[in-house]
RNA sequence: GCGCGGGUGGUGGAAUUGGUAGACACGAGGGACUUAAAAUCCCUUGGCUUUACGGCUGUGCGGGUUCAAGUCCCGCCCCGCGCACCA
């Protein structure tokens, strides 16, 4: 007789700490450069070790990285899982700003309690290469890239306008400038122009571009990526000014509009607007002027349709019809696009066509509408039309001749534009990479040497940045003072750090040599994992992502690397959200953490089971804690019986045939979810395994359940691995689960001896019979006309025609 | 406005890519065990209808193609995300 208090129960607490421990002490996950193998590099978008701890989202990124690294361990690559720290960033210098407590020092105990929670989340990471973007050995190499940038003319100082806030005496992102405003303190800001650092990541636009196609990428991003670099093809046109010298070029990408050009519009930006206006004019374009530079890009857009504008006086020539024709600024036009001014054809853009409707300048149009065409503007491909010589010429063609016609004539060329800026790197801040510049008043910027780098944060007191615009280091004379590598004379070192971004435009490549001191990394080495097999994160769409790949490709270009993408499939997954569907925040009161899962007695196994059953990975949804209690009474069902099997009273019978077969369809469908992520119906699978088997635990255990248990085990592995761990060790196997060979499947066996066939009567479902898996199609028919049900149907009459489909279905069509 | 996803039971979601819609799980209902509860195990569970066998209906809406449509085509309506006056 067995009694529950016999049996080994369930604890997964326990299991937790004991396999924790041992994959700890024997350093079971450390990545070996094995040439022999096939290499997995998998990696999760590194965290940002905030004070709060791991979140949820956390929890599901880094189960489906750890889940995959478990998975190719046991097809015997040789894997890759590291782990590091993004810790540059505003929270931790705001912190210290606060309370005076060094960024480093509060950084540091996050990471530990970081690592901590990792740690219990039963992760595989090879600890070994845990890197973190603060610590002056790797910020060392990240400030190296920037000189090695700097020397290929890739980074370069600028002035640019920013916004600057009078009253606290910073500058502002775009994104801080509400109404005009300082998000802060609420007071007008202004714009400054400063000088700021760039990378040019504009030199590999199309370079980017190109490779975006064969990137096994969501298309999300792979769009996302394409919009943001935003390549259009066009020319750039010249426009004589009456009166004065200077011309105004535009950028168009209809050049085939030429001829319905009727008035141009500049940036208020535009440097050429006040040389325009005249005594009567200048008052109120002034004014306009003044009052649209104020206000955010994200505002101008905001007002949409609604046009405004003012005539500076001025007029320009049409090249190509000799039109005179006026010249407006008006806030539409960007002045950081293009040229800044534009050419409106009115009657085939529609915001043009509002300008020209609103302040009534003239509209001609120059290609005829398809006659279905009802709109007012038709901005679609056409024949031409008022266009002189080019009449009746397609839009197409009349583009590529009229722009010849303009380059023959010197006022204009082909032009190929982006929307993509440069980079701006530079940041006002004390907590980031220090710029590894020198300013020499004799060779003016010069790059930090190798030998003297890294150029090391200095300790200091106050940390709030100086009201001057600059860093808090620019106080740190000592620091600040120095001498030009180039002639030794006084200099000053360069007292902007660097955008978090750059940090983490490269940690990918440092994680396959972390302990390199005298390279960034070794190529060989890093030539042997990259590029990332699996890169997993939920954020990040362009930015990160796309500064990674500039950076891999100009490490390619400059021989450092043998590939050019740095992320070969990008696993990018939904929001973790709460129960209520909402998301998870403190202010709502809804926020799961998951440590709490594992403490309250789930334990990690219950906790990446479930995160990984919730759906398919790329979609959000809501926690749901039935959900978890679900998932583990599934874990327990599988725990409970094969305890029951090892204290059963085990017979030599043979087990049915069908169970087997289940085995190897099981296999089969398991390992193929877990190659295409689909790890919810991975686990749905193992479900229904262990449903089944405990259907056939009804006629007592056989010594042939061995053989089923073990295949459960495996395949649950990856996503509960300490459970697996124990279960493994106690059905008797001495080698550890990490590197036990991968069930088999044998394709012949997946096949059952008999199918259940669909009977359709003119497609309607009539009946089902159980028929040989080999059943021809007269024996089927047969069948299926012989049944009751199916008779009803078809009365008397004879079949018109029959589709069969092996093992699935036999339509009756009459 | 443009681009990319998506809309399936009370809920999260399956569906061999055109072939039995609703796998698996949650929730709900019923039963077993228990003095009782919890835990565990078993059964039922899209809707309507039928004593039952069964029948009708059903994947956002309207059409179409097909022996057969959640899946393909055309036209709409919603929801999410990204970009957004980019000339």
């Amino acid at each position: 007789m067995l009694y529950w208090w016999m049996m080994k129960r369930f604890n997964p607490n326990e299991l937790d700490a004991k396999w924790q421990k041992i994959w700890h002490d024997e350093k079971r996950y450390t990545a070996l450069h094995d040439a022999s193998k096939q290499k997995m590099y998998v990696s999760g978008m590194f965290p940002y070790p905030s004070g709060s701890g791991l979140h949820s989202g956390h929890a599901f990124s880094y189960t489906i990285v750890d889940t995959l690294a478990r998975f190719y361990r046991a097809h015997d690559y040789s894997v890759l899982n590291p782990m590091g720290w993004d810790t540059f960033g505003l929270p931790a210098e705001n912190y210290a700003i606060k309370t005076g407590t060094a960024p480093a020092v509060v950084t540091a105990q996050n990471i530990a309690n970081f690592k901590k929670q990792f740690k219990r989340m039963g992760v595989s990471i090879d600890w070994s290469r845990e890197i973190n973007t603060s610590d002056p050995e790797y910020y060392k190499w990240t400030q190296w890239v920037f000189t090695e940038l700097f020397k290929r003319d890739l980074a370069y100082q600028k002035e640019s306008m920013q916004w600057w806030c009078p009253v606290d005496k910073t500058v502002l992102a775009n994104e801080q400038v509400e109404g005009g405003k300082c998000w802060r303190c609420g007071n007008e800001v202004e714009k400054k122009s400063m000088k700021q650092w760039f990378f040019k990541i504009t030199d590999y636009a199309d370079a980017l571009l190109e490779e975006i196609p064969g990137l096994d990428w969501p298309d999300k991003i792979k769009t996302a990526q394409t919009n943001w670099i935003g390549k259009s093809e066009g020319a750039e046109i010249q426009f004589t000014v009456e009166g004065i010298d200077d011309s105004i070029t535009v950028f168009s990408t209809r050049p085939d509009t030429l001829f319905g050009a009727t008035f141009l519009v500049l940036a208020p930006e535009h440097p050429l607007v006040t040389k325009l206006t005249n005594d009567e004019t200048s008052a109120a374009v002034e004014a306009y002027v003044k009052e649209s530079v104020k206000k955010p890009e994200i505002e101008r857009a905001a007002e949409g349709k609604d046009k405004t504008g003012v005539f500076t006086g001025s007029y320009a020539v049409n090249p190509a019809n000799g039109e005179k024709v006026q010249i407006w600024v008006a806030d539409y036009v960007l002045g950081g696009y293009g040229t800044g001014a534009v050419m409106a054809v009115p009657a085939h853009d529609e915001r043009d066509y509002a300008f020209a409707q609103k302040f009534d300048l003239p509209i001609i149009e120059v290609v005829k509408k398809p006659q279905d065409e009802t709109s007012v503007c038709y901005h679609g491909e056409g024949v031409l039309q008022n266009s002189y010589q080019f009449d009746g010429m397609s839009s197409a063609q009349a583009r590529e001749e009229i722009v010849a016609w303009l380059e023959q004539r010197a006022v204009g060329s082909a032009k190929t534009t982006y929307k993509m800026r440069d980079w701006l790197i530079s940041r006002q801040r004390y907590w980031g990479a220090p710029i590894p510049i020198i300013h020499c008043d004799e060779h003016g910027a010069v790059p930090v040497p190798e030998d003297q780098l890294p150029v090391v944060l200095p300790e200091i007191e106050d940390y709030a940045p100086k009201g001057d615009g600059r860093s808090a280091l620019a106080s740190v004379e000592d620091w600040v003072n120095t001498t030009c590598p180039t002639c030794g004379g006084t200099a000053k070192r360069e007292t902007d750090t660097m955008d978090g971004y750059a940090c983490s435009s490269w940690y990918l490549l440092r994680y396959t040599d972390p302990q390199n001191h005298e390279l960034a990394w070794s190529p060989d080495i890093a030539n042997y994992w990259s590029p990332v097999d699996y890169y997993v994160g939920g954020d990040h769409a362009v930015a990160h992502l796309l500064y990674v790949r500039f950076w891999s490709h100009v490490f390619n270009d400059m021989g450092l690397l043998d590939k050019k993408e740095p992320v070969k499939k990008l696993v990018y997954h939904g929001y973790v959200n709460a129960e209520d569907g909402r998301k998870m925040s403190k202010s709502l009161g809804n926020v799961i953490d998951p440590l709490d899962i594992i403490d309250q007695g789930y334990g990690a196994d219950t906790l990446r089971t479930y995160v990984l059953f919730m759906g398919p990975i790329e979609l959000d949804s809501a926690w749901s804690s039935q959900g978890v209690g679900g998932v583990y009474r599934f874990l327990n069902r599988a725990w409970t019986l094969t305890q029951e099997y090892f204290d059963a009273d085990k017979t030599d019978e043979q087990l049915p045939a069908e169970l087997e077969s289940l085995r190897h369809r099981t296999i089969k469908k398991v390992t193929g979810d877990y190659r295409s992520l689909g790890f919810n119906t991975a686990i749905a699978s193992l479900m229904e395994y262990v449903n089944e088997l405990y259907k056939y635990k009804t006629n007592g255990f056989t010594n042939g359940w061995q053989v089923h248990l073990e295949t459960l085990v495996q395949l649950l592995a990856p996503f509960a691995p300490h459970m697996t761990a124990e279960l493994w060790e106690q059905l008797g196997n001495t080698e550890p689960l990490d590197t036990a060979a991968w069930p088999t499947w044998d394709e012949a066996l997946t096949k059952t001896a008999t199918i259940t066939l669909a009977v359709q009567v003119n497609g309607k479902l009539r009946a089902t019979i159980e028929l040989p898996a080999d059943v021809s199609e007269e024996d089927a028919t047969d069948a299926a006309l012989a049944h009751e049900h199916v008779q009803k149907f078809t009365q008397d009459s004879s079949p018109k025609k029959i589709v069969f489909i092996p093992g699935r279905l036999l339509n009756i069509v009459i």
